[in-house]
DNA sequence: GAGGTTGTTTAATGTGCGTTACAGAAGCAC
DNA sequence: GTGCTTCTGTAACGCACATTAAACAACCTC
């Protein structure tokens, strides 16, 4: 057996990376313990082994999942904490929350948000959120670095009780009403 | 047979009252799906037919240990929201809150706000929340029924955003940060 | 065509779950 | 003591779960 170059074999029947998305969602809608692999594979058309052989085991599926879940959002992330100032941000990164949370097509609510397993996730998040703050704060447009921190707080709260409404069936208007009065906060 | 008196039988040889203490903080801990009836007769140190006697099949029991935990968190939101004005109500709220979710001893967060399957109360304290800030609006506290019922919307967010953080390890100065900065919130 | 590699299908494996049958133990009334 | 009732302990039930073994099918290279 030589390790010279990919054998082909028997070519795939179903499209791998709508099979992705289609647990993405599952997990999105019900979290991990809520989504059973059989329940999967017949969303996706496809039988047990052949999940097995394109993904691993379910573990690895739900990482793989996040992977796709998670790449939008950190994109979307960077772009609205990069607004030059940290207020612009943070009503940037309310108001795209509150719309990806309710979002038509897609579950409502937020994977990373909801899904205990996806803490040291949401805490990269936070800690983002916070260096933006903090930045805000060595260029003045905020007071110290412990204001800095209330506010990251604050806005991390409004994040997490956003996707928590949204899942309870809370409509963008809501969502949009909760984030302006949000904005509110800033200190004058 | 007869139906004329209670017959006394076997005593019981554990606490009833304790048991669904224990059940009442593995839920809130874990959640529903990630308590099994195994675990909970493990830590009450109890055999699986004698929580079957006591409290019926799971579901039951969980309902149970949702009434246990509403009963004093019901009469603690009707307390704050009795409060003079809505502002110092949403202010007593929040930090009554900020505090229940971070009390040593018990579990971080919140039952109600964690447990997928307890919308339905979510959604009468959310009621009592909106009912005290529209009666604020038809005092005048605050402009108009939209712009209470705006304020109910963030309040809810923060209340279940505050949750989430403590589940997430926030201490109690953090959630209580994240309480003052929403009460700057208000209309002036 | 033969040989090799990979995908599919069916059926099975073992584990943990919620739940209960059954036999014995512990109390009360008489 | 004998009845009656209720609780306890062990052991089992059926089911859903994640995972895999084994046989077969489809493609490539030669």
């Amino acid at each position: 057996m030589r390790y010279s170059s990919r054998m082909t074999g028997r070519p795939r029947t179903f499209d791998k990376d709508a099979v992705l998305r289609t647990a993405m969602h599952a997990f999105w809608e019900r979290g991990y313990d809520g989504v059973s692999v059989a329940q999967v594979c017949g969303e996706a058309g496809i039988a047990a082994p052949s999940l097995y052989a394109a993904f691993g085991d379910k573990k690895a599926l739900f990482e793989k999942a996040c992977a796709l879940y998670t790449e939008h959002l950190d994109e979307d992330l960077e772009r609205d904490l990069s607004a030059p100032t940290a207020r612009e941000a943070v009503e940037r990164l309310l108001r795209s929350s509150a719309e990806h949370f309710t979002a038509s097509g897609q579950p409502p609510g937020c994977l990373v948000m909801s899904e205990p397993r996806l803490a040291e996730r949401r805490d990269r998040t936070r800690d983002m959120i916070r260096a933006r703050l903090r930045r805000a704060a060595t260029e003045g447009e905020l007071a110290s670095t412990a204001e800095a921190d209330g506010v990251a707080a604050f806005v991390d709260t409004v994040l997490a009780g956003m996707a928590a409404l949204a899942r309870d069936g809370a409509d963008r208007a809501r969502l949009l009403d909760a984030a302006r009065h949000a904005a509110r906060t800033w200190p004058a």
